[in-house]
DNA sequence: CTCCTCACG
DNA sequence: ACGTACGTGAGGAGA
């Protein structure tokens, strides 16, 4: 049996469902959030330009760049941008905003001028005359068997602003149906832990621990009862790095700290966690050997420059060896949960839809009269999926719209 | 078309 | 000494 008979096959009829069926829009609702954004953002640019003393297009990296760097003559990036155009990107305008009120401003603009042009425009376009959105999935969207999502993408809907959230809040149940949100807990640190059996990790996911406190009191040395919101907040980072492949420049640069420091911080998690470490060794030494990086059901992706001569290309190669066995296990084992959801529903005939995959979460069209059992069926196909050596853990939320499910 | 930027997991 | 966290898709600028 190969993973295409058992896993990639059996999904499409699935996907194909879900892009039929849909989702529905709240159209006035985005339609009122477009007239906020448009007014908000316009008055921001008058802003900008009185503050900068000129009239340019903010949306140009090129036009924003020469205001920035040569008219207002603020301080440059460290890392100038190898190319001919000095980077304008986030990190960089949060710097410059201690000089001078004008990068804060050209954040705040961006951030409206993406959500109305990528999102609030862009979407009701494509809803269909039921007031549908349909997405098309990618079986094969990405190299680590991820779905990929297009046309429009429903798999980078906002979610980490407040402002963002309004756009989430418009994708909507019909008439006597809710929205119910399934998402994998932490998969990615869990299936280091089974890949790994890391004591530490193993055990402390099988207690049902608070892992990135246990990675703080681990890394930080502090005791559980003393740890307060920032250790938990550097953990958390610490933990994301381990599964990315970190490196200490990736982990000052994401916490802000100096290079020295987040070295200690990743010699100290190592010390703590030797299973991960040794996980880590061997597989780079196996890909290495192999030239090819497998997911625990056997998805392989080539890694050819895991031996280049280039350090550069060689630690990229190293990292993505590290970072797709979990990433691509993980999509495996949600792929495979949605291929026995679906049997499920169609066997005891139910009404409810799935209708939309974000990578570790699924979402779910439920008529009332389904909700219970809807609730008790997911949580059960997806914890269920496979057995672990540590639990899989899923949260689940219900509510009148993507954003309000608790 | 490529580059930059930024939305998500 | 070098450049650096993994995986995507989309919109706007500019050539």
């Amino acid at each position: 049996m190969h993973l295409y008979e058992t896993m990639d096959l059996p999904l499409l009829p699935v996907l194909a469902r879900m892009e039929d069926a849909g989702v529905k829009i709240d159209l006035p609702k985005l339609r009122d959030l477009g007239d906020r954004l448009g007014s908000e953002a316009r008055a921001k640019a008058a802003d900008i330009h009185e503050k900068c003393g000129e009239i340019f297009n903010i949306n140009s990296p090129k036009q924003l760049g020469k205001v920035l760097f040569e008219r207002l003559n603020l301080p440059r990036p460290v890392k100038y941008g190898k190319g001919k155009v000095i980077s304008t990107a986030v990190d960089v305008l949060e710097e410059l905003a201690e000089s001078h009120e004008a990068p804060k401003l050209v954040l705040e603009y961006r951030q409206l001028t993406k959500l109305k042009s990528t999102y609030v425009d862009a979407l009701p376009m494509l809803v269909d005359s039921a007031g549908r959105l349909h997405t098309t999935f990618n079986p094969t969207g990405a190299v680590t068997g991820r779905l990929s999502s297009t046309n429009p993408n429903l798999q980078n809907i906002p979610i980490r602003t407040e402002l963002g959230r309004e756009i989430r809040a418009a994708f909507i149940p019909k008439e006597g149906c809710v929205l119910l949100a399934a998402d994998y807990s932490q998969i990615e640190l869990r299936l280091l832990a089974h890949f790994s059996e890391d004591l530490l990790l193993v055990e402390a996911f099988n207690r049902g621990d608070d892992i990135h406190s246990l990675t703080a009191s681990q890394v930080f040395g502090v005791p559980p009862m003393m740890l307060d919101a920032e250790h938990r907040r550097r953990a958390k980072a610490v933990n994301f790095g381990i599964v990315y492949g970190l490196s200490a420049f990736g982990l000052s640069q994401q916490l802000g700290i100096e290079q020295r420091e987040a070295k200690k911080f990743i010699e100290a998690y190592f010390e703590r966690y030797e299973g991960v470490r040794r996980f880590i060794d061997r597989v780079i030494e196996e890909t290495r050997r192999e030239q090819k990086v497998r997911t625990l059901f056997g998805r392989i992706r080539p890694i050819p420059d895991i031996n280049s001569k280039n350090a550069n290309m060689r630690g990229f190669a190293e990292r993505t060896a590290v970072n797709t066995p979990l990433q691509g296990t993980a999509a495996d084992l949600i792929k495979l949960a949605m291929i026995n959801l679906d049997e499920e529903m169609r066997t005891r005939s139910l009404q409810s839809k799935m209708l939309l995959q974000v990578h570790d979460e699924l979402l779910f069209e439920v008529p009332l009269a389904e909700l219970e059992t809807m609730r008790d069926l997911v949580r059960d196909k997806m914890q269920n999926v496979h057995k672990l050596r540590v639990p899989l853990e899923v949260e689940i939320g219900v509510g009148p719209n993507w954003r309000d499910v608790e």
